[in-house]
Formats: structure tokens, sequence, C-alpha cells
DNA sequence: AAATCGGGGAT
DNA sequence: ATCCCAGATTT
């Protein structure tokens, strides 16, 4: 691309966002606390999904020093459905950082904000653009699929060069004026005119006369990316245990998937109802009723649990059983279940 | 570089 | 079913 196309890139994509930038929560009084939390929400995550969790978490932990301070539990019920859990880990540990090293106050720079637990390449450019207004790129994967087609790149965009490759090119077509509404306009771009699957909207698009891959007919062929492997399936038996008014759930360990969060107990692969039973005498547990459940699944990015479940009537509370009875109210007001489990969540709540 | 980590909406 | 999402971190 010559100086004038980036001229003009600039340009027209400014112009374009100026009437067309979506109203977002997080662009009302952007402080730095709220580009923060918003861009670590939006990770991976689309831009509905996160507008309900974005408005509650302000109102409940309002400051970094909230969030320093702020309970697990409670950190974690906010975050519950939101997904990638160690997100709110980070945001929680790094407001302590901050606290302690930065004075309470989010660094601009962005080698600085990258040194954070929770902030990569991406958030900690968006940060420093969006709230800071400094010169530097913020490439995610919108931008990549939207200067894959500009520039017709055929290359592999999961690949870390060409992450780069593309950060160089941003660098030199930022303005130096509005940096932080030029990565946002890119980013906005690429959500509603050069959409992924399928056709971009390549008449309404304000780079099509500059864009490659238009010129060449090829915009539905970019941007190329590795294929993903296959997911792996695991089977499980969910129980859900009731005593009176009570559930037993139990928290998964604090490493790995979900970790932290609320479950009810369930082992590996199906279980027979009379494998059920047997299981019930091993955890000396004093049944008065089983009944089968449905079957249910869950998809993760990476591996599929397919789930079959009982309701366990007791007679007594057994003692040395791992985890905690609590009330269905308790659940919603304290306890964080994972969406794996909203199956079941449901069952219980119809008892 | 590849694997891990969630959940949901669009196609 | 598959893809992808305002990615980061660990292996």
């Amino acid at each position: 691309m010559n100086v004038e196309e980036m001229k003009y890139f600039s340009n027209e994509l400014l112009k374009w966002y100026d009437q067309n930038a979506r109203i977002l929560p997080w662009r009302e009084h952007p402080s730095a606390y709220r580009v923060w939390i918003s861009e670590v929400m939006l990770q991976q995550t689309r831009v509905n999904a996160v507008k309900p969790y974005f408005e509650r978490f302000m109102k409940e932990c309002s400051t970094i020093q909230d969030l320093a301070h702020i309970s697990e539990d409670k950190l974690l019920k906010l975050w519950e459905g939101l997904g990638y859990y160690n997100r709110a880990k980070n945001l929680k540990r790094a407001a302590q950082i901050i606290e302690e090293k930065f004075g309470g106050r989010l660094p601009s720079d962005r080698k600085c904000l990258q040194s954070l637990p929770g902030i990569g390449p991406y958030t900690a450019g968006a940060i420093s653009s969006i709230a800071f207004g400094h010169k530097v790129p913020a490439v995610d994967g919108n931008v990549l699929r939207v200067m894959s087609r500009v520039l017709a790149n055929k290359e592999d965009i999961t690949c870390t060069a060409v992450k780069k490759e593309i950060e160089k090119i941003i660098y030199k077509i930022l303005p130096e004026k509005r940096a932080g509404d030029f990565n946002q306009a890119l980013m906005e771009l690429g959500a509603v005119i050069c959409v992924p699957n399928g056709a971009p909207k390549c008449t309404a698009c304000p780079l099509s006369p500059i864009c490659q891959g238009y010129q060449q007919g090829i915009e539905e062929k970019l941007p190329i990316k590795a294929k993903k492997k296959k997911r792996t399936i695991e089977k499980k038996t969910i129980f859900l245990l009731v005593y009176e008014e009570y559930i037993l759930i139990r928290q998964r360990p604090n490493k790995g998937l979900l970790s932290n969060m609320w479950e009810f107990p369930n082992v590996e692969g199906y279980l027979s109802n009379q494998k059920c039973k047997e299981k019930m005498q091993q955890w000396k547990i004093d049944v008065k009723q089983i009944l089968p459940l449905n079957s249910s699944k869950h998809i993760f990015t990476h591996k599929e649990w397919r789930m079959i479940g009982y309701l366990i009537i007791i007679n007594k509370k057994p003692k040395e059983l791992k985890g905690i009875w609590v009330t269905k109210q308790q659940i919603l007001d304290k306890y964080s279940i994972p969406s794996a489990f909203q199956h079941y969540l449901k069952i219980l709540f119809l008892q």
C-alpha cells in the first residue's frame, strides 16, 4: 500500500466510523478502568454477550480498589456464564498489582500494560490507544480478517509472524490523533461489514476502492486459517443428590477446566441404574429413591461432554462426602455453576 | 507452534 | 455440524 492509499484508508475508515459507530456501554464515559474491563470481557466473546455482564460488573465493582478486594465468590458470580474464568481471576490479580506498583492507576504504556496478568498484545494496545490515545496497534481477529482481505494476503493468519507483520502495517496507517477510534473502527468494520463465514458486505464498505481482495474477487476465500483439530468426547454421569431442601455441590480444583467453579458430583462414564445404586452404596448414601434423568451435552472449544444423570433422593445427610449442602437460593446468590450443568440445574429448580 | 480455556450465535 | 468471536497463558 502506498502513502496515498494509507491516507485514504485512515480517512475513509474514520469517516465511516463517525457515522456508524454503535452505541455501546463501555463507550459511555470511557475511563481506563471501564476500557480495561470491557476489553477483557470481549476477549473471544461477542459484543452482545458482554453488554449485560459489563453493566452489572460496573455496578457491583466500579473501581480498581473494589476489584482488588472483591471476594472470589462474588467475582466468579459476576463472571458466571461468560466463560474463560481465568480472565476474572487475572483481573483481580492485576488490580492488586496496580494498587501496589502503579499507585492505583492503570499504566498507559503498552509494554507496561502487557506485564499485567490477563493483558496480552491485543488488550494492551486497545487500552493504550482507546483510553490514553497512544498511537499503538490493537490487532484482534476482526483486524486480521479485514487486513488479509484488503491486502489480499494469503498467509495463514494463525501464525505469529503474520500477526506481527499486520501489526507493523497497522502502525504505519495509524493516524497521529485518533488511534483509539481507528482501532475501534477497524474492529467495528470487521464485525459489521467485513464479516466472516460467507459474503462480506463489500458494497457498503468504505475500503472497497482500495481492497485488493475485493478487486481480485477473492474476498470470500480470505482469510486463510489452519484447520482446527477435532474435539474429544467425554462421557459423564451427573448426580443430583437431594436431601429435604438441600442439594449437594462441590468445588472444582483451582486449576484446569472450569477451575474453582461449583458442580454437581459426577463420575466419568455412563452408569447404569444398577451401577448408580452401587456407587451410592460405595459413598455410604442412604438412598430413598433414584430417578434417571434425560441426557444432555455441552460443547467446549476442545472437548464435548455427553452426560446422563440421576436424581437421588436420600434419607440422611452422609458425613464424609466431599462437597457442601446448599439450598437453591444459595446457588442463585453465591455459588457459580458453569453452563455445562445448566440442563441438570434446571431440573433441580423444577423439583 | 500447539494445546488449553467457555459459551453462544450465525451459517 | 462448523466457524468464530475486540485472546491470553501454558506447554
